[in-house]
DNA sequence: TTACTTTACGGAGGTAGCCTCCGGTTTGTC
DNA sequence: GACAAACCGGAGGCTACCTCCGTAAAGTAA
């Protein structure tokens, strides 16, 4: 299906040099920052950067994707946990971490949802349908409100999670998502 | 105290041109409106608009001043509601769609909580303050959960606020601060 | 090795926005 | 009408975005 050419020796030098300093760059100065200056710290021209990595979506979508993938695949064993609250919440707080993972990352994922041409939308999808099962199962053992979809418990996650980035604290997330959380406990 | 002179004609006249028209641009655009294009709307030259408002913020927060004065004279209205969840509740409603009023606003707000030195700070202070009473009142009635603090309050306010406007439709902050709130009376 | 093709590199250059600085103009006043 | 104070405007230096294309390096076959 995909036989993926293999890269050329300095292309692929090239593009890991520049996902490394992208990592760093995106780590230290949040999603703004400058892709001259990742072009730069890799050696490597501007071109470069933009050939590899048409957009800022792009370059962050492959740093993500590892994460998400991971992600995802925890949704699929806390779908087995005893208590299904539970795993859902540990699944929300693994997503919440993820998604503040670089300074201004939530914000792009939550237009990413609603935008079909950004190219972490897949990713984001793909996590709105392990989290809807998660609810799902919540649900059926009568253990969260009936009335709360999974958009907008995923809302509330990003709310969470960006107001915790906020804080001057860390933990802060945990403690606002625990808030929210225990809020949305069927009664 | 504070004898301020008359301005001269025209300052005043591009003053308010300025403020006309950075409304419409922060209202269209977001918060990272281009201020060169609201320099060259409101016909005059760049350098004018600096000398008036010296950053983003301060220009922000002249527009704003009118609409965060008359939210703190509502949280003194409403320590006299009947019932002090409803009135904190509707306090919450109002301030969240006042930092809603720009899109990247919210963002602003919450940094300038934590930024003394930012021109926001102070009328955000006053908010806190204003939602400070509010918040004590609803808990000394027993109505509100005891553990949470007026800050992280205000913070899922505008985790709310700020996931509502990542929602396509409308009305979606308010959604959200519901089942936030619901989630954090006493039980 | 060499000759040749394919793939990739890099940075100049055009656009845009930020902010400062200062020569020149306008306003208010006597 | 003349003068000082207040104010205007935009050129200019900076940084960042993104594209385009002449040049260089890597792979391949003889």
């Amino acid at each position: 299906m995909t036989d993926v050419k293999p890269m050329r020796a300095d292309a692929r030098r090239n593009y890991e040099r520049l996902l490394a300093e992208a990592k760093r760059a995106f780590t230290e100065r949040g999603v703004d920052a400058s892709l001259e200056d990742v072009a730069r710290s890799a050696g490597v021209g501007i071109g470069t950067l933009y050939r590899h990595f048409p957009t800022r979506e792009v370059l962050l979508e492959t740093l993500l994707r590892d994460r998400f993938d991971t992600q995802a695949g925890k949704a699929r064993e806390l779908l087995a946990a005893e208590d299904p609250l539970d795993g859902l919440y540990t699944w929300l707080v693994g997503f919440g971490t993820a998604s503040g993972a670089y300074r201004g990352l939530t914000e792009l994922l939550a237009d990413a949802i609603n935008d079909p041409g950004s190219a972490l939308h897949a990713s984001c999808h793909a996590m709105q349908e392990a989290a809807s099962q998660l609810v799902d199962r919540a649900k059926e053992a009568g253990a969260l409100r009936a009335d709360v979809t999974t958009r907008e418990l995923l809302l509330l996650l990003h709310g969470a999670s960006w107001a915790g980035t906020h804080l001057p604290g860390e933990r802060g997330m945990e403690r606002l998502l625990t808030l929210v959380f225990e809020g949305l406990r069927a009664s």
